[in-house]
DNA sequence: TTGAAAGCGGTACCAC
DNA sequence: GTGGTACCGCTTTCAA
């Protein structure tokens, strides 16, 4: 910026004003001082910008994997909405593990992103972003941070099981299997419960059995034939995420068992298959639009008491649910 | 970091110290100084740090669609290996948009990422690219920006085009399909060529068809049933990309027809699907490793002319490409 | 309309 | 071993 003020026979803080388009400047010196600017190929350094005006126009996101399809949609809805604000995404995979998570959200928060949106990895609340929320507005997304008082936008867990249950039910299956997924991810938890919960409000006759990983596939296999069998046999099944769904499907085709099924979260060719799987459907996009919204409104001075967002979630029923039990 | 030395009863150079780790600290002083930054919840503002190095520990990622599973694969990979590297990773969607490829561009640049890796959006050399490439390392991903001397990350697009072809041809096919993503798309073109000049060199007796997006789930229907009647119908079929790919298997199963089928890109539960789906496959995380390692080998002073590697690919067979031609 | 100078929060260099 | 100080590139404030 020195070089162009001294190329342009112009103080920096000209240059500068005609950078960030503030007015005040004489048509003629801004057309000069942009010629200069081009022809030197100047860009701003934002980091300094960042430094003296302390935002940082970038927020940061932190989810377990950003391979998996869920979140890789989740990241991408975020980014697009951060956009929309001129902020740019920062996005980190913590692998499931909370350390890596808190490094993860010191780093983040050492780079001042502006606001942090986390879904956290384990169900356990965690010290760096209860420090971190001292700082920055913090969205949880998917799972909350149970004792921590920051924003959460969830999907409706109790809602989307029960309806996978009642559904179900509704086709006179009596003794359904949950299998969820990792034992520590909250929704794997919460989901499980609102299985149960669900289960006995229906008033369901038969015993319902329940699972949590982390299981090798082997295990899924061993444990759907040992619920198929006996006197009285699981007839259906609902899994905990897309994870177990496919795990599921693959066992199921490995036993030729013809379990009713419902997966947690749709997923592609969810209906190209054999049967077409019915799935609760949980839009990670919306999930994500209304974080960043939230992590904004915080950012515009919205100082009132934490909130939780529940969006709806949508049961989509295909084939794989319509078996009618034995 | 003033605040801590005050508390500390020291200088700012020697908080600086400490938290750098740098030594010349006697242990006592490194001590009372940790202890006022965990009490005070101080955390090194990265940025500031930024300024004065000249580093920013993070590079850029510019992919056409974060949720596409393969850019999702990719974006991980790159994100984990650059955490190897201390290196935070910021990454963004260009939406097969050049225009705002460039604009994310200039703002990654501006933010002063110490490498950007880019999936160009379009077969043009991007002006704004070209720029970012003076200043730090670039590495093309998957496509090359003809025109432009920067280190490119390719596929074997040839290799593998024709190793299909190959395969193919030696269940006696010999009117072949191509049918590719966007012309407006490198690869898409690239494997056209490739398609064309393998059906060429093994002498395929009969006439092959092309065809280039972009095109609407109809228009594949309608092309699949075109290509599929006369005197000299296509017998089998190769996709430019997983998104192609996963068209012609709905027209197919729409059409009730019998092509044999080999699609460029593996994908989730193309081995579930009946038939399971043949396929190119070409490794996303083995890419992005390469193209960090790239990014650092720069970084470290490696000022050799651009080079370009490339990365072979591995026909998956399944059972989808093992129809005979009637 | 334009500019000079202070300062954002660190780090490099050199003195003590 | 520790501290002082200039300075990274930009914005803010205030004066001209």
């Amino acid at each position: 910026m020195a070089d162009v003020a001294t190329l342009a026979h112009v103080s920096i803080k000209t240059v500068s004003r005609v950078v960030n388009r503030e007015d005040g400047v004489r048509p003629e010196t801004a057309r000069r001082v942009r010629e200069v600017i081009e022809q030197l190929g100047f860009h701003r350094n934002e980091g300094a910008s960042t430094l003296r005006k302390g935002r940082s126009t970038s927020i940061g996101l932190i989810v377990e994997d950003l391979a998996n399809p869920w979140y890789s949609h989740l990241a991408s809805s975020i980014e697009q909405e951060a956009r929309l604000h001129q902020h740019l995404l920062v996005s980190a995979s913590a692998e499931g593990s909370s350390e890596r998570e808190s490094q993860l959200v010191d780093a983040l928060v050492a780079r001042r992103v502006e606001g942090l949106i986390v879904v956290p990895a384990t169900a356990e609340p965690s010290e760096a972003i209860r420090r971190a929320a001292l700082d920055i507005p913090v969205v949880c997304v998917d799972s909350p941070s149970p004792g921590l008082a920051v924003d959460a936008v969830l999907g409706d867990n109790d809602g989307g099981t029960r309806s996978a249950v009642e559904h179900l039910a509704a086709r006179r299956h009596e003794r359904i299997g949950f299998l969820g997924d990792d034992a520590a991810i909250w929704t794997a938890q919460r989901r499980c419960t609102a299985f149960v919960a669900a289960c006995e409000s229906l008033g369901l006759p038969g015993p319902s059995r329940t699972a949590l990983g982390p299981y090798r596939p082997d295990e899924v296999t061993a444990m759907l034939r040992e619920w198929g069998c006996g006197p009285a046999p699981v007839t259906a099944l609902v899994t905990g995420n897309n994870r177990v769904t496919l795990d599921v499907l693959r066992a199921m085709r490995q036993l030729g068992s013809t379990f009713a099924l419902v997966g947690y979260d749709d997923f592609e060719l969810a209906d190209f298959l054999e049967p077409p799987v019915t799935v609760i459907h949980q839009d990670p996009a919306a999930l994500g639009q209304r974080a960043v919204q939230q992590i904004f409104a915080r950012l515009d001075g919205d100082t009132s008491a934490p909130r939780t967002f529940v969006v709806p979630t949508l049961l989509i029923v295909r084939g794989s649910s319509l078996r009618r039990p034995p």
